[in-house]
DNA sequence: TCTGGGGTCCTAGGACCC
DNA sequence: TCTGGGGTCCTAGGACCC
């Protein structure tokens, strides 16, 4: 247990919600929620002004135009999200090398790999930091401190919002006793009511039951962190780089699908979508998931574990077309992923050429007599028919995808997304109906401004890439650290704040991924 | 009111091997 | 011939988190 509250956890304020009203000036102060705008979305994130009506994340999109019918209503942005969380990333770095992103709006810093340091001068430092932020980003976060991970990140979310909260250690208990124990991680709805039929509802209560209590209740790892946590005991470090252990793509359709063959044809998009991840993430897996979500919401997996790692769109494809053989999907479909598991960062290509070199080996050492190798190739299935045996023979080129889909107008201006008018300026796409987009002109830094309407296929607005939401110019302006008071660690780099304004080409691939499932973007916002 | 998408970790049973 | 235990891998499902 550490004496001085060295880890910090950053939790960005509404954070989604805030990022689009810093760049809609129209939209700030008012509520915004962002989400699917499908029959089907659910609220990502709901602005603080949103939030008073009782939108919260996860609600139902239909729920939350209900309750708060005036809000303005946008699909998420991740391009730009990605953008504004990789500058307070490395505004974090700047703190310790430490530092574990949680999501693109939370992450853990352990500010004892930095430099020894008191409780005052950890305070000092958050503080700083939520400064440095909004002078960087424009957006607040809440941050909080204390001598475990538990206790930073509860720390933080009572600051919330633009807050920061330094739990003393030492206090800990104190403190926890008289908390729901939904506070503590890993209690959610079923755990909670569990925990509540057992006659517990605050920490104070699991602490006093005990860790075999515990357990008997709610299984062996899960009793006993429980009763560590309840205790204030969490020795969990912070850990900067965690590698990956699955890549899985998912839709829910507007409508549930009942024709098998179309099933089919999602579930190949689906693999095909997924390879792509994969690879691009430079992984190959061995276990190939299918998941199917039925008309009545009830959910199955299916899997099946491969001979080798594979990141071929054939094999993958094959794979999961077996095991949906295997799935009933009558009464109809609601959703359907595809998911591979079981990486290693070496491709197939590695695999093939150790096989290869193996056999040479196996054969050199046996006298040369060319005998064959066992087993099936890599990216054959171990068990079931393994038909096809195309395995590894497609390597350029996912087959079958992209078919070039007949684009309707609306779909080259989703409601929410940056637009440059070659007459009007930078604005932003605030609805598109028949044929028509409606565009407000205004950006970050200026004022609220007026909304016109476009034919769709006008040639003189197009799409843009997002605007950095503080102008480059503040940036230079921000305070820099190194100067006076704590830590001058050495070797910490003071110098080049390498001006981070949005990505541009890189990352509009990803954003197109995001915003793909089933959102037409005909949704209209409302400011 | 009708429930997204991307992950992580745990449990439990059966197969298989020693 | 019968019985047993432990370890590992695979599969399915569930809880949880953001």
């Amino acid at each position: 247990m550490r004496t001085a509250p060295t880890v910090l956890h950053l939790d960005m304020d509404a954070f989604f919600a805030a990022a689009e009203q810093a760049a809609k000036p129209s939209l700030r102060g008012k509520p915004v929620v962002v989400g699917g705008l499908g029959p089907r979305g659910v609220v990502s994130t709901a602005s603080y002004e949103a939030r008073r009506f009782g939108v919260h994340s996860a609600m139902p999109m239909a729920q939350a135009r209900r309750l708060a019918p005036n809000a303005a209503y946008l699909i998420p942005r991740f391009t730009l999200y990605r953008a504004v969380s990789e500058q307070v990333m490395e505004l974090l770095r700047r703190l310790s090398p430490l530092v574990e992103p949680l999501s693109l709006d939370e992450a853990f810093v352990d500010l004892e790999a930095g430099a020894a340091i008191d409780t005052a001068s950890a305070r000092a430092v958050g503080e700083r930091l939520r400064r440095d932020i909004r002078a960087l980003t424009g957006l607040s976060g809440s941050v909080g401190l204390a001598g475990s991970k538990m206790l930073a990140k509860i720390g933080s979310e009572r600051a919330k919002p633009d807050g920061l909260v330094l739990i003393e250690p030492g206090t800990e208990r104190e403190l926890l006793g008289p908390l729901t124990v939904r506070t503590l991680p890993g209690v959610g709805p079923a755990t909670g009511e569990h925990l509540r039929r057992a006659g517990m509802t605050t920490v104070a209560e699991l602490a006093e039951a005990g860790e075999d209590e515990l357990v008997r209740l709610v299984g062996k790892a899960h009793g006993a962190a429980l009763y560590r946590m309840a205790l204030g005991h969490d020795e969990r470090p912070v850990v900067a780089e965690r590698e990956t252990k699955s890549v899985s793509v998912e839709d829910t359709f507007d409508t549930d699908l009942h024709d098998r063959v179309r099933v089919r044809t999602e579930v190949d998009r689906l693999a095909e979508r997924c390879v792509r991840r994969l690879r691009e993430a430079g992984h190959s897996g061995r276990t190939v998931v299918l998941k199917v979500r039925r008309y009545d919401f009830s959910t199955l997996t299916r899997s099946e574990t491969l001979r080798g790692p594979t990141d071929d769109p054939v094999v993958v494809r094959e794979a999961v077309g077996r095991l949906l053989e295997s799935v009933d999907t009558t009464g109809g479909v609601r959703l359907l992923g595809v998911g591979v598991s079981g990486l290693a960062d070496y491709t197939q290509e590695d695999l093939f050429a150790q096989a290869a070199a193996e056999e040479r080996a196996a054969r050199e050492a046996a006298g040369g007599d060319g005998g064959r190798t066992d087993g099936p190739a890599p990216g054959e299935a171990v068990r079931g028919a393994a038909d096809g045996g195309a395995a590894g023979t497609v390597r350029d080129g996912l087959p079958g995808s992209p078919e070039p889909v007949a684009a309707p107008a609306e779909r080259r201006f989703p409601a929410g997304h940056d637009v440059r008018h070659a007459e009007f300026g930078a604005g932003w796409v605030q609805g598109s109906g028949v044929r028509r987009v409606t565009v407000r002109f205004e950006e970050p830094g200026s004022a609220p401004g007026r909304v016109r309407t476009f034919w769709a296929d006008d040639p003189a607005l197009e799409l843009s890439e997002p605007l950095p939401l503080v102008p480059p110019v503040a940036e230079a302006a921000m305070p820099r650290h190194g100067d006076g008071e704590h830590q001058g660690r050495p070797g910490a780099d003071q110098s080049s704040c390498p001006a981070s304004r949005p990505k541009s080409r890189s990352a509009s691939r990803s954003e197109k991924a995001a915003g793909s499932s089933g959102d037409s973007g005909s949704g209209r916002a409302r400011p």
